[in-house]
DNA sequence: GTACTATATAGGAGTAAATCCTATTTGTCA
DNA sequence: TGACAAATAGGATTTACTCCTATATAGTAC
């Protein structure tokens, strides 16, 4: 139910490399060395990191990386359908690659988000009419609270 | 099901502020103008607006009315459990003290959120033992994509 | 009503996150 | 291999708060 502990594993991580590469061909974006980085390392973690935490990690192998470059390669990831902006209520856009259906826990004292699957979630029906008037782009159940860290912490 | 051109009437307005009053008292928050001015105001919209948009509004009334005052208001009533912050994916922080179940749609190109109630988002249960790792103090539905008046626009 | 005091406010300074600007670089394709 | 549109770096700017502190005021005690 809730998801820990998770690391790709490199065949899974070259397997969505080409299938990244592919999707910017498609899309007529060029392949930068940066785009990779950025995808790759969103890849590799489940902590839904902010730009500034994908920054401070990507610099350590690419000095020269720009907090820009960054913010803006993240924006493309999400408008490619390459990765998701976490829903939350205020605090820094958070991010997330894994396209996998799945829904989020936000403690709201340290700001961790925990993934978490719970079936019916994914199964709950739209209202009946609310298509006519919008375009439901995204369909979320969300949860915010205090993590298990954070309880301990209080005594 | 969507619900539209809301407004307050008086009785319900007065009513409301004398809840809001005894609920000052009951936490020992001085019943400032300020607050007043700010909890009424947010109870006259449904458009869940920032604290940006609040301020521009109150500051007609209330010239000398700062922004830190509006922020730190409309921090303390979600405190005090008279407002919501607004579910969304980045942007600044909306508020709504519509306290009654309802769920929101947030159109991503102009930033509107429009309420709903649809009463089975109401009753959606928590996977079985996430109560036993997090203390759940918020559940949401939350549905995201284009408004009617947008999507009217691009032809 | 007057005095006292803790709380709240105004206004400005400071900070964090994101976006904009522009000269330079680079991936793509002919 | 060269041309060019797209992307990047790095700095400036904007936006959305948050912090600071002197002043004002709501609540209470007399
Ligand atoms: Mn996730
Ligand atoms: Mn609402
Ligand atoms: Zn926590
Ligand atoms: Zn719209």
């Amino acid at each position: 139910m809730i998801k820990e502990n998770y690391t790709i594993n490199s065949a899974e991580l070259e397997k969505k490399t080409e299938w990244f590469i592919g999707k910017c061909r498609e899309k007529g974006l060029k392949v930068t060395p940066q785009r990779l980085a950025i995808y790759r390392e969103l890849m590799k973690t489940d902590e839904h990191p902010s730009a500034e935490m994908m920054y401070n990690k990507l610099r350590q192998d690419y000095p020269g990386i720009s907090l820009d470059t960054v913010n803006r390669t993240l924006i493309t990831l999400h408008e490619m359908g390459a990765a998701n902006i976490v829903e939350g209520s205020g605090d820094s856009k958070r991010y997330d690659c894994n396209m996998d259906e799945h829904q989020h826990f936000k403690c709201i004292k340290c700001k961790k988000i925990y993934d978490f699957h719970h079936k019916p979630f994914d199964d709950i029906k739209l209202p009946p009419n609310i298509n006519k008037k919008f375009k439901i782009l995204r369909k979320t159940v969300y949860l915010e609270g205090i993590c298990d860290i954070c309880l301990e912490e209080n005594e």
